[in-house]
DNA sequence: GATAGGGCTTCCCACAATGGCAAGGTCAAG
DNA sequence: CTTGACCTTGCCATTGTGGGAAGCCCTATC
């Protein structure tokens, strides 16, 4: 199976997949004589696990230790487990923040004529202004 | 007042105030006879903008516009109004793709036992067998 | 006046993960 | 043999930020 092949099985485009090779993520893959990449079922079932990982949102480098776990039988299920909490809370960190900025915003929106009048709560919330009259930069 | 107090006063630091002067953002600072840059209340107004800004989380480039807004007295506030709910738009699609990948996360963690032994319902999904045995790669 | 230390300058490198393009080799079908 | 689709490597761009090196500048202290 070539590149383009084991891309269309896996999900991950052929550019990702040379990528994923080159910072050692998925081992080189075997070569034909003219040098074409060539792939079986095992470095496609590989290649799906990256992707569904990477849709989870793992970083590459969790991802990275996700496959050893896997290929280790004799791992412990604690690790796997410690390792998708990690990341549950750093989503929800950044779920947090998002939200934070969205509440905001969306106040300081609601506030906004959002007319053709210049005056505008959001600038003044930017430009430290927050409360007073609308102000031009400068 | 040097990059530094400017720095300081306006929560942005040295390395990206030069940063955002190279892009354009902020427009090139005086300079005093030896080379350094200097500030005034108003540059450091701007990169207060900027900083508040970035921490609403919009994009550099966004900013520019918004600062071009900031500074136009004959702006309308529709369009501001409509750059921040736009941004609104985009991290609620951003949080409600991280809240699936948290919540998918959260229901394989909660069906591991999270114990010594190697059984992992979180590596089946992502090795493709979900609901079947625990596997192991290759 | 000399020296030390801290601040400033520019320039380059790195990150994470992905896309795109270009120049060239290869393979299969017509 | 030609054509078109595919593969190869390599370089550039993204977004926004940090780090570091080499060298100049300024001020304070001895």
């Amino acid at each position: 199976m070539n590149i383009g092949e084991a891309a269309r099985a896996s999900g991950v485009s052929a550019k990702m997949i040379r990528y994923y090779e080159s910072i050692g993520l998925v081992p080189e893959a075997a070569r034909t004589q003219s040098g074409y990449r060539t792939y079986g079922n095992t470095e496609v079932q590989i290649l799906r696990f990256i992707r569904r990982g990477r849709d989870l949102g793992f970083p590459v480098e969790t991802i990275n230790t996700l496959l050893a776990l896997w290929r280790d039988r004799s791992r412990h299920s604690a690790d796997v487990k410690r390792l998708a909490l990690d990341h549950v809370s750093e989503l929800e960190r950044k779920i947090t923040e998002m939200q934070a900025m969205a509440d905001t915003l969306r106040h300081l929106a609601h506030t906004c004529a959002g007319d053709g009048r210049p005056d505008c709560p959001i600038l003044d919330d930017l430009g430290g202004m927050a409360g007073k009259a609308s102000a031009s930069c400068c």
